[in-house]
DNA sequence: CGCTTAATTGATCAGGGTCAATCGTGGTGG
DNA sequence: CCACCACGATTGACCCTGATCAATTAAGCG
C-alpha cells in the first residue's frame, strides 16, 4: 500500500498538533480510553452504513468526511473532522452513516462496548462521551442552518470561514477535499461551488493558488455574507 | 390567562400517553431527576437565544418549537417536540436557540446544574443524559438531510411521513404548527408547502379537512418521495 | 512531457421564490 | 344563531437563482 509511505503529508505534523491542542484546550482532559492506532491510506472507506457500530474513532491526523449515500445516487456529507475529533459513534446497532478518508489518515480504534463498561465505573469518561455527543449535536444544528442558507455564495463563505479554524497555514488556507466534497457537503452542485469560488477572487475576496489553496484577502466580505 | 384553562386540548390524553409510551419503550427507564411542572399557554416563548443554559425541559403535553432567529429576518425551526421528549439543553452557557411553545403546553423544568450534579452518582442518570445527546443528534442529521433533499414536494413528504408517528389519530394527521412553522422547519415558503400539499391532494394522496387535519390516502406515495 | 482527472466557464432551463390577489375558516360580537 | 371580520392558507403570474448539459482549461502525476 504505496500511501502508507506519505501518511499525513496532507496536514503537517505541526497543524496535527495544532489541531489536537485546540481540541484539548476546549476539553478538561482528553478523551484517553484504551485504543488500537490503525493508518489508513487517501479514499478509502473507514465503516459504512448498515455496519455494526461495535467501533467508533478518534482522528490522529488527517481529515476524514462522514456521509450518507441517499437512494437517487447523490451523496451528503454530514461533516468533515480533523485531528482530536471523535466520529462513528452511533446509538443503534446499525449504521445510518459512512465515513471515508479524504487524506492519508491515521485514527485510533475503539470498541464501543468496552468504553460503554469502562463509563459505567468512570465517570469522567462518562462526562466525556456526553460532551462529545453534545459538541456533535451543536455542530449538526449549525451544519442544518449551513444547509438553510439562501444563496450558493452564502453557503460557500460559511464554509471557509469554518475551515480558516482548522486547516490554515500562514494566512493561506488549505483544503483537503475537493470540490464535489465541498458541494455535497453545501447541498449545491460542484458548477455552483466554483463559481461562487470564482466570483469571491474577481471582487478580491480570496486568492486561489490552485483549486485547494485559498488566501483570504477580505475575511470581513465573507462574514458579512455568511452572517 | 384564559388559554391555562384549556391546556392540552390541542393533545388528547390518549395522544400524549400513546407518546411518551412510544418514548418510554425505547428507554430502559425513564427520565426521572426531579424537576418543577410548568404550563405555559400557546405562543409564548419558553427560553431565548442569549439566555443562560441554566434549565432544560421535557414536555409532558403540547408541542414546542425549537428555532433560531437569522439575522437578515428570517427564522430556522431545528426541530418540533411533543410528549417525553428533552429539549433546552445545551453545551455552552449562553444558549444558541429559543423555544417557543406551538400549543398550550405542560413541561418539566430540570436545573441543570443540579441534574449534571446528580449524575456524577448516578450512573443511570448520566447514560440518559448520553442517550438523549445520542438521539438529538441523530434527529439533527435527518433533519439535515431532509434539508438536503431536492424538491419541495420531497421534502413536505418527509415532513409528514415524520408526523404520522407522532401526531396520528384515527387515520387523520394533526398538524399542531402553521404552514409557516413548516416552511421555516423544511427551508421553503408559505407558498411552496401549501403547492406541494394542493398537489398531493390534488393527484388523491392526502385529503385535506381544514389546513391542519390531513387524511393520508396513500402512504406509498408519500414514501416513494421522500424516500 | 503528455495523459488523465478535476475544475472552471458558458448557455440554457426548470423549480421555487416573490409579489399580489382571492379564498376559506375560525372566532367574535351583535 | 348568524353575520361579519381578520388572519391564515391558497392560487396565480412572473422572475431569478442554481441545476443541468456541454465544452474548455488547468493541474497533478506518472
Amino acid at each position: 500500500m504505496k500511501a502508507q509511505a506519505r501518511i499525513a503529508t496532507a496536514f503537517s505534523p505541526a497543524e496535527a498538533l495544532a489541531a489536537r491542542t485546540a481540541w484539548l484546550a476546549k476539553e478538561d482532559e482528553a478523551f484517553r480510553p484504551t485504543g488500537t492506532v490503525m493508518e489508513v491510506p487517501e479514499g478509502r472507506e473507514i465503516c459504512a452504513e448498515g455496519q455494526d457500530t461495535d467501533r467508533f474513532y478518534k482522528v490522529v491526523s488527517g481529515v476524514v468526511r462522514v456521509c450518507k449515500f441517499l437512494n437517487d445516487g447523490r451523496r451528503q456529507i454530514e461533516a468533515f473532522h480533523v485531528a482530536g475529533e471523535i466520529f462513528g459513534l452511533e446509538l443503534g446497532a446499525e449504521r445510518l452513516l459512512s465515513a471515508e478518508t479524504i487524506t492519508d489518515c491515521s485514527f485510533i480504534v475503539y470498541r464501543r462496548h468496552s468504553v460503554e463498561q469502562q463509563a459505567k465505573s468512570d465517570q469522567a469518561l462518562s462526562r466525556q462521551l456526553f460532551q462529545h455527543a453534545m459538541r456533535s449535536l451543536a455542530q449538526a444544528q449549525s451544519h442544518s442552518l449551513l444547509l438553510a442558507r439562501r444563496g450558493a455564495a452564502e453557503k460557500v463563505a460559511a464554509f471557509l470561514l469554518d475551515w480558516i479554524a482548522k486547516a490554515t497555514e500562514g494566512g493561506v488556507l488549505h483544503l483537503a477535499m475537493s470540490r464535489q466534497d465541498i458541494a455535497d457537503y453545501l447541498g449545491l452542485t460542484i458548477e455552483s461551488v466554483s463559481r461562487s469560488m470564482s466570483q469571491f477572487e474577481r471582487v478580491g475576496t480570496i486568492a486561489l493558488a490552485g483549486a485547494r489553496h485559498v488566501r483570504i484577502k477580505n475575511r470581513y466580505a465573507l462574514e458579512m455574507l455568511a452572517a
